[in-house]
DNA sequence: GTTGACTCCGTAGTCAGGTACGGAAGTAAG
DNA sequence: CTTACTTCCGTACCTGACTACGGAGTCAAC
């Protein structure tokens, strides 16, 4: 990268209003206020009666946030997991960071059972030749091949 | 299982109020309503003037809708499996899963990766001696080792 | 130098998935 | 027969995560 294309880049990323922020990130405006107000997202200063503007960390910031909900943790739980971002409470944040280390192989062992009851499901109801009887229903509903952690939900 | 011990089992069952129902299926009475004013489950007759009995298949029915959840399914994506009951539609049952099913395996994915950035960290923050230097989540943050399925959020 | 799009900020509404409440009526135990 | 627990049913409330609205201010383009 040239020195001319990374101050047009630089440039272009540090006047982003919150539209483009939204639009560069596929989320709405309302969203990002709304993470705001979360506090996980932090609000620029504005300059005296001017307009906010954001730069790429607000995008990578947005990405963590969504991603991380996407796989599972609430936005309380994504709260927590920024705050490991600071880097001075090193002991917290390595506890912290150790707790949903448990709470994410929890989450992959369950989604495992998961998977390998849906391609179970999938594959047997692909090769049923009697369409009157679709196990992945009967299966759903009878005994329990499927692990029970209603009480998870 | 003899006939002696059917009947035991059928008159058990056939007399269940929504309270014992609601015990063996481990839920909530409210929630046995919720899931009824939803259409997820029959409301049965009541001897005018009585009180409703339940049997075997509400519990197979509450047991379907809470593993259907926990499968990933929301109670509208459960109606719609339902609906799939009478196994004249196999095929649609089976493209629905297959579905959860790609989707499940995004997620995994995602965990893993997250996983494995965590115990990185973790691992890096235990053996630092500095301690001011945490190397915490700026790998999250930075590049997307995450998978972007924000829009399906 | 006005017009039209965008921003700001607060408050209010929405949707999913429940959970709680309250009064009347049924029912089981003593 | 009374007392205590359920059931029934409707309505209201709750949490989480947005989404919409409205009025005032800002800014860029023509």
């Amino acid at each position: 990268m040239t020195t001319a294309t990374m101050s047009a880049t630089i440039m272009s990323t540090t006047t982003m209003t919150i539209g483009t922020l939204a639009k560069k990130a596929g989320t709405h405006v309302e969203t990002i206020r709304y993470y705001q107000r979360r506090g996980l997202l932090p609000v620029p200063q504005k300059p005296l009666g001017g307009i906010r503007r954001y730069n790429e960390n607000a995008i990578v910031r947005l990405h963590f946030i969504r991603s991380a909900q996407w796989l599972g943790f609430s936005l309380k739980e994504v709260g927590e997991l920024l705050k490991l971002e600071d880097g001075t409470h090193c002991d917290q944040a390595r506890s912290l960071a150790e707790h949903k280390l448990l709470d994410v192989r929890g989450r992959i062992a369950g989604l495992l059972q998961m998977e390998a009851t849906l391609t179970d499901l999938v594959e047997r109801c692909r090769c049923s030749d009697d369409p009157q009887r679709c196990p992945m229903i009967h299966s759903l509903q009878g005994k329990t091949n499927i692990v029970d952690n209603s009480a998870e939900i």
